[in-house]
RNA sequence: GGAGAGGUGGCCGAGCGGCUGAAGGCACAGGUUUGCUAAACCUGCGUAGGGGCAACUCUACCGAGGGUUCGAAUCCCUCCCUCUCCGCCA
């Protein structure tokens, strides 16, 4: 949620930023309703302020025995303007809201403008592509003849884009798990957190997944509950509604989590395989930080998660995406995509973001500005740290046997308990 | 699921129709005193939204939303959450 204030003062900035994220937005709708709501409330608040003193005067002719009844009677004139006015406030209000909810966060001044993909900006590659002398197989290929993965089965039980772990799959992505909490929490200093997988709607909201994305969201009916896309959601509103400690600043959480994705509108792209599934486990890195600082911060972050691709030995590529391509939430965001030789193809396995005061605003997470004393909105950011599948798909790809058979990248072998999977 | 209790400022906690934006305490900040620390004392200390160049001023907020009333933290209704007990179940 971009503040009202700033889009009163700032407003062709702000529908430039809405065409350069692609949104649609009726900015001036905004402007106008505001303008109607300070005209309503200067009224209603003159006419409570008489309210009040009137109220006082009743009570102190009470008190001295005197009737106040020609007082009363024209009070209760008053009494009904105002919840006429009130509710036109409300009104107006309710209405500048449902505006306002839908204005995408500005992109910060460093994003490429872009109006897709193609703009996007490659600003790092890191390691060599693997260089081998036969014919690389898919995944899902390798895992069906290693027996690591069940793709059949789990469409049986589920649907098509579920899929079942079984043996050394099953424990692979255990050991993945493992392997980047470990690091995350060891080196990179987070706090490790296993928060609730599904979540209600406010939270939905706070983050920015609602109202936009709800179409996107697996949803259980009965409890307006909502299965979790990543963990960025559950654990960027642990501290919602929170006034932080500038002490405590940064915050840096860690955690595991499935995450669900209805992907609806994406089929017929990426069907094979593990790329792109409605259900997949994710370690994720969400920090609070100070305002000034969360631009270092999405520096180190995207580090922290490039970290994991280094150690696992994986070349990458890091994306800084245009503004078309960023994120309702996002005003700036690096995608780390990692290289899949059967594919023959680079794949999103990271997403690194900044929100600035976008998702603090919406979920009102503050912290005490120690200099000025005063309250102020945090920046949030989150990062995957990996995401599972397709960080499964580059080792399956990746390291390869000319026999069918999968090396197991050295720094996983003491999770995993074996070199080689066959 | 059933029965009770309760949700007040950063925290604890009083208030149960007007004198309460809210006693008192703790914490915090500034000051006085002090060999240092501590203690004691004094002062200050909520958030949001309007208006004003500003000093300042108005309005709202006691879990959320409605209602009663000239006036609601206080009374009524609905919902949410927490705790205790019972039932059921991992």
């Amino acid at each position: 949620m971009l503040d009202l204030k700033f889009i009163r003062e700032n407003t062709n900035l702000v529908k430039q930023a809405v065409q350069n994220k692609r949104e649609k937005v009726d900015i001036d709708k905004l402007i106008a309703l505001d303008s109607q709501r300070r005209e309503l409330l200067q009224k209603v608040e003159k006419l409570k302020q008489e309210r009040n003193t009137a109220s006082q005067a009743i009570a102190k002719q009470k008190k001295e025995g005197k009737s106040a009844d020609a007082d009363i009677a024209n009070m209760q004139q008053v009494s009904n303007e105002i919840k006429n006015l009130d509710n036109q406030v409300k009104e107006v209000e309710s209405a500048a809201e449902e505006v306002q909810q839908w204005i995408p966060n500005m992109p910060h001044p460093s994003t490429p403008v872009g109006v897709g993909e193609q703009d996007n900006v490659e600003v790092k590659k890191w390691g060599r592509l693997p260089e081998m002398d036969f014919q690389p197989k898919p995944h899902w290929e390798l895992a069906e003849n290693l027996g690591i993965i069940d793709f059949a089965r789990g469409a049986k039980v589920s649907g098509a884009f579920f899929v079942n772990y079984v043996g050394l799959g099953a424990k692979l992505e255990r050991s993945l798990i493992n392997f980047m909490l470990d690091l995350h929490v060891e080196k990179h200093g987070y706090t490790e957190v296993f928060p609730p997988f599904l979540v209600n709607r406010t939270t939905m909201f706070a983050t920015g997944q609602l109202p936009k994305l709800e179409e996107d969201m697996y949803h259980t009916q009965v409890d307006d509950l909502f299965l979790i896309p990543t963990a960025e959601v559950p654990v960027t509103n642990l501290h919602r509604d929170e006034n932080l400690e500038e002490r405590d600043l940064p915050i840096k959480y860690t955690a595991y989590t499935p995450c669900f994705r209805r992907e609806a509108g994406s089929y017929g792209k990426d069907t094979r395989g593990l790329v792109r599934i409605h259900q997949f486990d994710k370690v994720e890195m969400v920090k609070f930080v100070k305002p000034g600082t969360s631009y270092d911060e999405l520096e180190t972050l995207l580090a922290e998660a490039e970290d994991v691709l280094q150690l696992l030995e994986l070349p990458y590529r890091v994306i800084e995406l245009c503004t078309a391509d960023l994120s309702f939430a996002a005003a700036k965001c690096y995608d780390i995509e990692v290289w899949a030789a059967g594919a023959q193809k680079w794949l999103e396995v990271s997403s690194c973001s900044t929100f600035e005061t976008f998702q603090a605003r919406r979920a009102n997470i503050r912290y005490r500005n120690e200099s000025t004393g005063k309250l102020e909105f945090v920046h949030t950011l989150n990062g995957s740290g990996l995401a599972l599948p397709r960080t499964v798909i580059a080792i399956l790809e990746n390291y390869q046997t000319d026999e069918g058979t999968v090396m197991v990248p050295e720094v996983l072998r003491r999770y995993f308990g074996r070199d080689v999977i066959k």
